[in-house]
RNA sequence: GGCCCGAUAGCUCAGUCGGUAGAGCAGUGGAUUGAAAAUUCACGUGUCGGCGGUUCAAAUCCGUCUCGGGCCA
């Protein structure tokens, strides 16, 4: 059933990166993969990443987590808040290492912007800085691609100026390099195409219907698993975990807001966005092979 | 049985004075190198419940039937 997948991972050896949207099946493929490649699984999930949120990212369980090993999952405390080049310092030892004992990282995960940092390395600009960001949150957005334009006008031209958050991070990289974020940019572009002849890993695709079966079943097993009781725990969150698909839906329904039905389906929809955003995602990434499940 | 209200996109509904219909949500496709489970862009033909009638022209007016919901018996 699996046999385009082993022939991309070949006998291991090199990383192995497994893919998919949510739901698809990441997690059991992994166990199966890692065994079969004398591997080991390393999170590539935005989510998982995080201590407490187990039931709502849809974390492995405690008995799988056991049952072989595994790397990066609920290492950070709720209030952190990680971004991609965060989860890439963590990641990068933890692989070198396991490598060094001569196994194979599977890495599994379906935050594409995460893997991309992982996969093809990190553009030379500065690190967000959550002071000028909430300054930036302050003005108007006309306000902010005005200035963008003076400092930058090549990226303003290719930026999708409507995007509050794309425009922000073009100017704060121009405030805080005081260089031309187009500039910066350009360098590792020019790069990524090499980097992708040398990787190696699988994209899962379900077809839609099955894949929206697959939520559903997955939403109704959460929410009658404790998400509930997850969620009322986690007082202090960073401003990440509150995104956590299910976290406000899951806060509306304690406060009486909706019911438990409208809770479900609101999940259940934001969770088929997202696997569709995933695949477009992933669709791009020409070096993984695409596996039909 | 009588009366009233409703029936329009997958769902919830709007539709002015008659000129063959459009919002939100859902869905689909795209963008996306430090917030990414985020953010953002694009995409709207559907027996206007059925049948008849009036009219140059009916989602719209009239009749009738069907199905909901309600009130009175």
């Amino acid at each position: 059933m699996n046999s385009k997948v082993y022939e991309t991972a070949g006998t291991g050896g090199m990383a192995f990166y497994l893919c998919g949207p949510t739901a698809s099946g990441k997690s059991a493929l992994a166990l199966e993969m890692a065994d079969k490649l004398d591997g080991e699984i390393v999170n590539a999930d935005a989510f998982q990443l995080y201590r407490g949120l187990e039931i709502l990212s849809a974390a492995p369980s405690s008995a799988e987590l056991a049952s072989w090993p595994h790397h990066l999952y609920g290492v950070l405390k709720p209030t952190v808040a990680a971004d991609a080049q965060l989860y890439v310092n963590l990641a990068k030892p933890v692989i070198a290492e396991i490598q060094s004992r001569g196994k194979t990282p599977v890495i599994t995960g379906g935050s594409g912007l995460y893997l991309k940092f992982l996969t093809h390395g990190a553009a030379p600009l500065p690190t967000a800085d959550a002071v000028l960001r909430a300054e930036m949150d302050a003005r108007p957005l006309d306000d902010l691609v005005a200035q963008l334009r003076q400092l930058d006008p090549v990226e303003a031209s290719r930026t999708a100026l409507q995007n509050r958050r794309f425009v922000s991070r073009a100017l704060e990289i121009c405030l805080l390099s005081g260089e031309k974020a187009s500039d910066l940019r350009d360098g590792w572009e020019a790069k990524t195409a090499e980097i992708s002849s040398q990787l190696r890993g699988v994209v899962i695709q379900r077809s839609r219907p099955v894949l929206h079966a697959r939520i559903a079943q997955r939403t109704r097993a959460m929410l009658d698993g404790g998400a509930l009781e997850e969620v009322a725990a986690l007082a202090d969150v960073s401003t990440n975990c509150e995104k956590a698909i299910g976290f406000r839906e899951i806060r509306a329904l304690a406060a009486g807001e909706i019911d438990r039905a409208t809770c479900e389906d609101l999940i259940n929809a934001a969770t088929r966005q997202y696997a569709k955003r995933q695949e477009t995602w992933f669709r791009r990434e020409k070096w993984l092979t695409e596996v039909q499940l």
